[in-house]
DNA sequence: TTACGTGCAAAGCGTTTGCTTATCT
DNA sequence: AGATAAGCAAACGCTTTGCACGTAA
């Protein structure tokens, strides 16, 4: 919380109650939610608008204190940072979203992308797989 | 050409001239271009709908001519199917799109979701980069 | 000839934006 | 008070769809 009003205000944001709201269902949230979702566990006491969760979701995206992922459904789904670093594991069948991490796979490219002349800022590492015993 | 239209008939699909453009459009590009970019290859004297290139696109996609990949910029990216796999690395200044090759990345992933047990379908892994020294 | 493909225009969906009013500092 | 945020409704960008017509098989 304290972290959060802090955030703000390093970033010259205002501490509004909208903000607390989104980032408590944020930070409550064990999956990985969309705007919508995010909108409807808000629930309806606090009168959010739909543009205000998308305006806050990019204003947190920007400070650092959520993340936006894509899971190739066509909405963006949100998250809030963590400490360390992790991937996603989606269930095709179910939908369901794992969450791994594997740190062989940080370093394995870091160097691609240093082979190729580059520094790499960051990546997006998804996997689709089904329940059951492995085999091609 | 004739690979094309084989593949158009396993799939009892027909053979229409909007097809082959399109098809020849995707195998002649180098980069990874979008629907509308697609659209603009293909010209005017052709006189092909942007919802005819998506339709088309659509089911080559099903049939495996063609993958869509997404970059995070909002629209889809297309390019032919290649008998060997690769992963993207973009470019953030300039968006250019590099491809590459890591085999070592494959199996471990693969060993990672056998370790969730789940049996891998498939994978995207995309780098951010921007050009220069490596450097954390 | 008949099932499949295309053009056209309109809708769909997630997301953003302009503007006015409300609120934090 | 002054700057920033929220509500609302309308627009946006990409993509899909319904329907009538056209065309490959």
């Amino acid at each position: 919380m304290d972290r959060f009003e802090q955030r703000c205000r390093e970033n010259g944001l205002k501490f509004t109650p909208a903000r607390r709201v989104v980032l408590e269902v944020i930070e409550q949230a064990t999956d990985h939610p969309d705007a919508f979702e995010i909108y409807r566990r808000v629930g309806r006491q606090h009168r959010l608008t739909l543009s205000t969760i998308y305006r806050t979701l990019n204003t947190f995206a920007e400070v650092g204190v959520v993340v936006r992922h894509d899971f190739g459904d066509g909405r963006g789904r949100y998250e809030g940072v963590r400490h360390e670093r992790h991937d996603h594991l989606v269930d095709v069948e179910s939908g369901k979203i794992l969450e791994f991490d594997e740190a062989a796979i940080g370093s394995l490219v870091k160097a691609v992308a240093a082979r190729l002349g580059y520094r790499l800022l960051d990546y997006r590492l998804e996997l689709f797989a089904e329940r059951g015993l492995s085999s091609p």
